[in-house]
DNA sequence: TGTACATCAGTGAACGCGCGTTCACTGATGTAC
DNA sequence: TGTACATCAGTGAACGCGCGTTCACTGATGTAC
């Protein structure tokens, strides 16, 4: 019977190389993840990752699933049963918070091409979706669940990548959260007037 | 006098190599460009193109700025002059239709790291946020411009980004000028009851 | 408890690849006389 | 018009790099007796 956390040569080379990983994406600020690269910040040879993951996708991937299952607490912890759009609004400014400190591993999450068919990753959008839909039909009982929820993730979504990319004008004094918030707000206060 | 179009050595290698750099990235689907297969599919050696682009990321960064352009055209061509959430929605559906027409080009315009300072990127970006403002402006007159316009475009650019790396569940029968349609007006609709 | 064996995580050399960039060059074009 | 020269776009060899992946291996661990 094999061990989990037993003293193998390396103990848990898997959870050092996601931890590896992460710590690279975190340094760099680059979404690009090389197998080697991750080996020698894991301490193993070049080769060692190929005892836990079939290919370098396999490890991006585990390395996406992951920054899915964090995302998806850290949304929870900013409001634990929105319903209200101020709420909403509060977790639309978590979301963006995550990719601004995580910009690099968000984008490995949202924007590298990858195996759509691997399972870790569909399991995790689906996920997404789950949460989304449910904080949206708790907030807007009598909307069209789905055209909603499409609608608050891009959202939401599309802010993040605007701030990762540089492409809001940051000059003023507010903060990402702030502007976020405003920007939510003001979609909403002006299609009601 | 150095002549724009005459007929020197290739004629006019620079757009050789922006179309050449257009199509591979339309038949790869990739955002990752090298020099050296542009200067191969512009049918001239590895090295040519230094004599028109500084470096890698100069061309990369022409590639994206001719994407801004474009961009601007295609909205345009969507609804002259947007006055009404309808022509808005339409404008929307525009921005989406384009991103998922070329995806690797509109990854390298929003989601390939470059350099930020380059000016045409940045007068790019600068022109994507008045026309973005002037049509929120027009439409919500009475919007906080600067905000407004933040939502709208990080609205659209989220909804492009979701449809690009199939976040969004395509099984039904809708296109997606349809779902981007349908979830704009949710947003409005539903913030109006 | 001790020994022989099986397992398999991790090694390290090697492969072939495409990349960005440099450099001295070549040769077609344009220009001065 | 003809010749000598200057310019400079494009060439091709070469550099050093890091990459993903393969393969036969080694050696620590766990297991059967």
């Amino acid at each position: 019977m094999p061990q989990q956390t037993g003293s193998y040569h390396h103990g848990d080379l898997r959870t050092a190389c996601l931890r590896a990983a992460r710590e690279l994406l975190e340094e760099d600020g680059s979404a690009a993840l090389s197998l080697r690269a991750v080996a020698r910040r894991a301490g193993a040879s070049a080769t060692a990752p190929y005892r836990h993951f079939a290919d370098r996708d396999a490890l991006v991937s585990a390395v996406a699933a992951q920054g899915y299952r964090e995302l998806a607490e850290h949304l929870t912890a900013a409001h634990p049963a929105p319903r209200a759009p101020e709420d909403l609004a509060a977790v639309a400014a978590a979301y963006v918070r995550f990719a601004i400190d995580r910009p690099a591993l968000f984008r490995v999450m949202f924007a590298e091409p990858c195996d759509p068919a691997n399972a870790e990753r569909a399991a995790a959008t689906a996920a997404m979706w789950e949460y989304v839909g449910a904080i949206v039909h708790a907030t807007f009982p009598g909307a069209d669940r789905e055209a909603m929820s499409t609608a608050v993730w891009g959202l939401v979504h599309g802010l993040a990548f605007l701030h990762l990319d540089g492409k809001l004008d940051t000059t003023g004094p507010a903060t990402p959260e702030q502007r976020v918030q405003a920007a939510v707000q003001a979609l909403l206060a002006n299609s009601r007037a």
